[in-house]
DNA sequence: ACCTGAACACCGTTCAAGT
DNA sequence: ACCTGAACACCGTTCAAGT
């Protein structure tokens, strides 16, 4: 919550710079040029000011970043027409909260935190956690499959984007397509069996599938 | 593969330090400190030469991560006595991974990498996908199924990271206990009746039930 | 109250030269 | 072939002082 709305109480040298604009400059960085290129100094020069009037309106950098991972989910997760079944719904969540990561890659620094936890993404969890239990979960089992879920989603983000940055910033053949080439056949002959199609394989998006798998397991008969 | 028994073809001044001397190095100060801990300069002073020499054993700090991550692999993925059943042999396997892993925090940072891709990890990968196969699955599904299940592995690692390391450097309440206490319980009726359980039910470690729903999932009726 | 300048204590990596 | 010294182009953050 920010407080730059808030009637100031005492005189003093009128701000120059708000806590709002410091983020919103950190996002079009970010946007712009990536992650790894946010710093305080670029950041306080991009704004027309010095590394240390940033720290007048963010405690530090990881404070910022929370910040910034706030205002991406408030302004792009939209909650989505949701289909009646509870099962369906889970799924529908899930994949909403999955559609917003992947389209902004740079979150995954961030968001490996402990939690989705931006007040905007609530409403998020409260479906899923609704959904299992209309499903005929026990409420901390709900929980638990919530987490399940998160893992999941979380998990596959973070793969996926790394994937992706070592592919861009490295020409050479990976190292997995190294290890792959020369595989024994006698030793691991599934994964040698398959090898010509791993990387088609796993280019692939099933996201959805596995989710699917997940929810199932999660509310199957046990 | 490291290249440090090849036999030297040219003459030229003897070498002092080695590849492995570089890795094992690195591996006292991270399992010491932290990766964060590990920069080229305190390596190099820790290894009583300087900066630039490294770069003639290792290309750059990149490769020094995965280098370690190798090593790491090698040293404590031990093969397991596996279940005949190949359903529990794929849980056992992945569960054996997930251990490995959890047991070393400081992975996070270089694992999410596109794959569990060390060498000495691919016996791991094999037995998870012969698992599926046997259990009944094309081997195109196996493969997509050993990723769902790596995706889980791999995000219940990096969100359990994050969030222990939030806890170690951060006095204050987390930013989720503050959005805990002020919930709506009219537009968020579910999270606010598990608001007071919330921290205590996602501090249970469900790893493993998470891993049998996914696995229930993928080989279950469609 | 808010901002500035200078400084502290670092980074990864390159270049040119030495042995 | 291997190593060194000095330098480049940066970091996040603190401190003391200014308005």
């Amino acid at each position: 919550m920010p407080q730059t709305s808030a009637p100031r109480k005492t005189l003093g040298r009128p701000p120059r710079i708000s806590r709002e604009e410091v983020v919103t400059t950190a996002r079009r960085i970010v946007d712009a040029e990536g992650v790894h290129r946010l710093t305080m100094r670029r950041l306080a020069t991009e704004i027309g000011s010095t590394p240390m009037a940033l720290y007048h309106h963010v405690r530090n950098k990881e404070e910022l970043l929370v910040l910034l991972l706030d205002d991406y989910a408030t302004r792009t997760l939209q909650r989505p027409e949701l289909p009646a079944q509870p099962r369906e719904r889970v799924i529908a969540t899930a994949a909403t909260i999955h559609e917003a990561l992947a389209a902004c890659p740079w979150i995954v620094e961030v968001l490996t935190a402990d939690d989705l936890m931006a007040t905007s993404a609530l409403w998020f969890v409260e479906q899923i956690v609704d959904g299992l239990i209309e499903c005929g979960l026990p409420s901390e089992r709900a929980v638990h499959g919530y987490r399940a879920i998160w893992y999941y989603t979380a998990g596959e983000i973070v793969v996926r984007a790394t994937a992706a940055r070592r592919r861009t910033d490295d020409t050479r053949p990976t190292y997995r397509e190294q290890v792959f080439t020369d595989l024994d056949p006698t030793e691991l002959p599934r994964l040698a069996q398959v090898a010509d199609h791993w990387s088609s394989l796993t280019t692939e998006d099933t996201y959805l599938d596995g989710l699917r798998a997940l929810v199932d397991g999660l509310l199957g008969p046990r």
